[in-house]
RNA sequence: GGGCUCGUAGCCUAGCGGUUAUGGCACGACCCUUACAAGGUCGGGGUCGUCGGUUCGAAUCCGACCGGGCCCACCA
């Protein structure tokens, strides 16, 4: 019997904790079971987990549980991310350096530093969010917490840059890279971001080669006007057709460049004449590819422009267009200057820095090559929701460069490769161990010239680069390569639609040329967690709300209940409210509350068998077996919203409304007017009890502290080592419906008369159907006289 | 510009071709009822964004428009 008044957090940590020391969902990588395995995102870990990521993995976690129960052995490991930038930025902040000016081996450590405080806290989170990891304890076995920034994990991703390199699919080329001149670093497409800002078009002045005439473009980069290679028009642009094919003079540089109509001008910006400039960006790249033409990069890695601009040379470039203004204003070459609609620029995602376009050797992973590979694959991997695969779809179009994987800072995984001195020729390290190349000597001999000198690579690769074998690391991968083979695809990756274009999409490219497989069956896609009126949450708006603060005031159980009821993946973002958490928990009170009464019941294996089941009896489980059915169903999409809408409305509503109300009498047996038979009662205690327990494991999933306490003092056993119920196929032509209704009539005809609950009913009509269920009604309304006729109710107060 | 998505009572929401449109919050009234007063019960409150179309019948299907949100791309 229960006699908590209410199911508390302490109650609910205390659960947890159990479950954790006795490690209670440990993997067994020998198991003769279905494996199920998901490949769990690895969180930045270098700031307290957000709602993102707490309800992320709440979802994953109810998976894992329900996968369980379903008899599999569940790969639910727990992962971190731990390479990469976002770490580095807020090392440099926290401890106040810049790793510019340090040693390398002085920011490696501080970065340490940073993980060491910041991977307790998180963990915890996790640990309070009720996660059953497989594992709480970071190591090399399958379903161990692995570390993106642990030597097997990086030693790993070594081995596949060897072994795409090998195949021919990594190649270094000096190419115009995306390049942050705050990082010092270039960065992937995935990593921009574009931002309005205000910007100026400059309408300078360039004359018409071998006349007097002059033409005006306008541009907003004027102190890249030697970076200029050619002067194009729309083909429609009738002001211009004059200038086809004529030469013109760039203002200062007095440069030759070709003036052409080429549809990439639109005659409504600027003055109709755009100055193509090699500076650009990648739609400029395809421009100079297309027209042949090899542009010079004027901006160099420190963001301050070189010898090509002149006179500008060395200075910045906020600095560099000043000068240029003011000099064309001198000369005259200046016509106006007018505001621009607001101008998208290019911004690093990371450091918040507008990027440059310069000239680097970066090492690429071929991607043109299988754009339609990728879109076949976008299309076999099973996706949830169905309509989120677009946005993988659209990505994949709009690749338009082979992907640069690597990167000029400290805190990631560093590209295993050597130089010799003498001859240039590339040496690879072994494969299978971890190598730090900038530090780390080469013990070898240059395999074309025999050299023994050689310069180590400095650069790391970008953090994608790591996470995209995620899905390869905890199948074992070259590491366990028995339970490797024998289990891959990966079952599940769960993950945010903000990172389908990196993470989901990384991985499938990088694991398909890799092994030639899909490397997931399924591909759950998380929605934003958004406020109550649907806008982002942003720490700059101040309404972000904090997982840790939700738990700590209204509890995990409610936390968790919220995620399901909110989490409609056919819809829209997952709105969240401390209101709507709230809501939740309410649902969950109900439960517990129910479940008081039920624990007040109990039947011995005699009276059990000693059961008859009134048909009330047999609509409340059959009411209860399709509930089974539709979660079931349900569940398996990974869709938690709809069943546990269903089974909390029904708990709520018509099990504890009506069921109960209507049986009560019955289950205590000891009305002075209706009495009933022992069996009679027997049937009231133990549908009361079987329809509480199916209940109770079709939430396990969701909710399941609360669940495992009332299951343990209910029915003295663990939940968690529980299969999925089976149905029990009673039926029932009781309508439901009918009984509510009839039910609420009483209690309104009691209201309108001033009468208490328990003041007598002179007279009652209700509806036939409701006949064999008079007993009970008569009973628990104290009615005097009773009729079953039509299908109203009729009810006489007095 | 492209993609996805949403407009149902003051606020939030279910329904997604078929009686009188579901539930919650808030509001009002009543009730200590052998689970629950941090509760229960009853009630008031709606031209289902707008305009057209399909249909015997539309919140539901189709089209156009208006408005919100998110993601992405692109530009001098």
């Amino acid at each position: 019997m229960i006699n908590e008044k209410r199911f508390t957090k302490e109650m609910e940590l205390a659960i947890y904790k159990e479950w954790k020391d006795s490690n209670a969902f440990g993997f067994n990588e020998h198991s003769k079971k279905t494996i199920y395995s998901i490949d769990t995102p690895p969180p930045y870990i270098n700031s307290p987990i957000h709602m993102g990521h707490a309800s992320t993995y709440a979802i994953m976690d109810f998976i894992a549980r329900f996968r369980r129960m379903l008899g599999e052995e569940v790969l639910f490991p727990l992962g971190l991310d731990q390479n990469g930038l976002p770490i580095e930025i807020s090392a440099e902040k926290k401890y106040k350096v810049d790793f510019t000016k340090i040693t390398r081996e002085k920011a490696l450590e501080y970065c340490r530093q940073l993980l060491n405080e910041t991977t307790a806290t998180s963990m915890d989170s996790f640990f309070k969010c009720g996660i059953g990891f497989a594992s709480w304890k970071e190591g090399e076995k399958i379903g161990e917490i692995y570390q993106t920034d642990s030597p097997s994990y990086r030693a790993l991703t070594q081995a596949t840059f060897i072994d795409l390199y090998n195949k021919g699919l990594i190649y270094e080329a000096n190419k115009v890279v995306n390049w942050d001149p705050k990082l010092q670093s270039t960065i992937a497409d995935a990593e921009i971001i574009y931002e309005d800002r205000p910007g100026f078009f400059h309408d300078i002045i360039f004359k018409v080669k071998g006349t007097a005439d002059k033409v005006i473009i306008g541009t907003t980069r004027p102190e890249l006007i030697c970076t200029c290679e050619m002067v194009i028009f729309n083909p429609e642009d009738k002001r211009y057709k004059h200038l086809e094919g004529k030469t013109l003079l760039t203002p200062i540089y007095n440069k030759e460049v070709k003036c052409k109509s080429h549809p990439a001008a639109l005659m409504d910006k600027g003055t109709g004449l755009e100055m193509m400039c090699s500076y650009g960006d990648l739609a400029d790249i395809r421009f100079f590819m297309e027209q042949g033409i090899k542009g010079k990069v004027a901006i160099g890695k420190d963001g301050t422009l070189n010898e090509h601009a002149g006179f500008l040379k060395g200075m910045k470039i906020k600095e560099a267009r000043e000068k240029m203004i003011e000099e064309l204003k001198t000369r005259g070459l200046l016509d106006k200057i007018t505001p621009t609609a607001a101008h998208r620029t290019p911004i690093s995602e990371r450091s918040g820095t507008a990027i440059e376009f310069i000239e680097m050797p970066e090492y690429y992973l071929k991607q043109m090559d299988y754009k339609d590979k990728m879109r076949e694959i976008a299309h076999k991997v099973n996706i949830f929701a169905p309509q989120s695969r677009q946005i993988l779809l659209d990505w994949i179009d709009s690749v338009s460069i082979d992907w640069p994987i690597t990167r000029r800072r400290y805190y990631a995984t560093e590209v295993p490769a050597w130089y010799c001195k003498k001859c240039g020729t590339i040496a690879l390290a072994e494969k299978g161990k971890y190598v730090q190349p900038w530090k780390d000597a080469y013990k070898g001999k240059c395999k074309k010239c025999g050299g023994t000198e050689f310069r180590g690579d400095e650069r790391v690769f970008d953090t994608w680069f790591d996470s995209s074998i995620s899905p390869l690391y905890i199948l074992g991968y070259e590491r366990h390569p028995e339970f490797y083979k024998k289990n891959i695809p990966c079952s599940l990756r769960p993950q945010g639609k903000e990172i389908v274009r990196t993470w989901l999409y990384y991985t499938l490219l990088k694991d398909y040329l890799l092994t030639g497989k899909i490397i997931f069956k399924d591909a759950w896609i998380h929605h934003h967690i958004v406020t109550d009126d649907g806008t982002k949450m942003s720490k700059s708006k101040g309404n972000i709300l904090d997982p840790q603060k939700i738990i700590e005031t209204l509890g995990t159980g409610a936390f968790r209940m919220w995620c399901a009821i909110e989490g409609n993946l056919d819809k829209d973002d997952f709105r969240c409210s401390m209101e709507r958490i709230e809501g939740a928990g309410k649902l969950l009170e109900k439960l517990w509350n129910v479940s008081k009464f039920v624990s007040m019941f109990e039947l011995t294996k005699e009276q059990e068998k000693n059961a008859e089941l009134m048909e009330i009896d047999k609509w409340a489980l059959a009411e209860v077996d399709k509930l089974v059915e539709e979660a079931h169903t349900r569940y398996l999409q990974y869709d938690f919203h709809t069943p546990v809408v269903r089974i909390i409305n029904f708990v709520r509503d018509e099990f504890a409304s009506h069921y109960v109300e209507t049986v009560k009498r019955r289950a205590y047996n000891n009305d002075p007017v209706v009495k009933f038979s022992e069996a009679e009662r027997n049937g009231a205690v133990k549908t009361l009890r079987e329809s509480l327990r199916t209940i109770l494991e079709l939430l396990y999933p969701v909710n399941p502290a609360m669940t495992s306490f009332i299951y343990k003092e209910l029915f003295t056993e663990e939940i968690i080592s529980k299969p999925w119920p089976k149905m029990n196929g009673v039926k029932s032509k009781l309508n439901g419906a009918e009984l509510v209704l009839f039910n609420s009539a009483v209690w309104k005809a009691k209201k309108d008369a001033v009468l208490s609950l328990k003041d007598p009913v002179k007279k009652a009509i209700a509806p036939k159907t409701l006949a064999p269920v008079e007993a009970e009604l008569k009973a628990m309304h104290n009615i005097q006289k009773v009729e079953f006729r039509g299908n109203e109710s009729i009810v006489e107060a007095k």
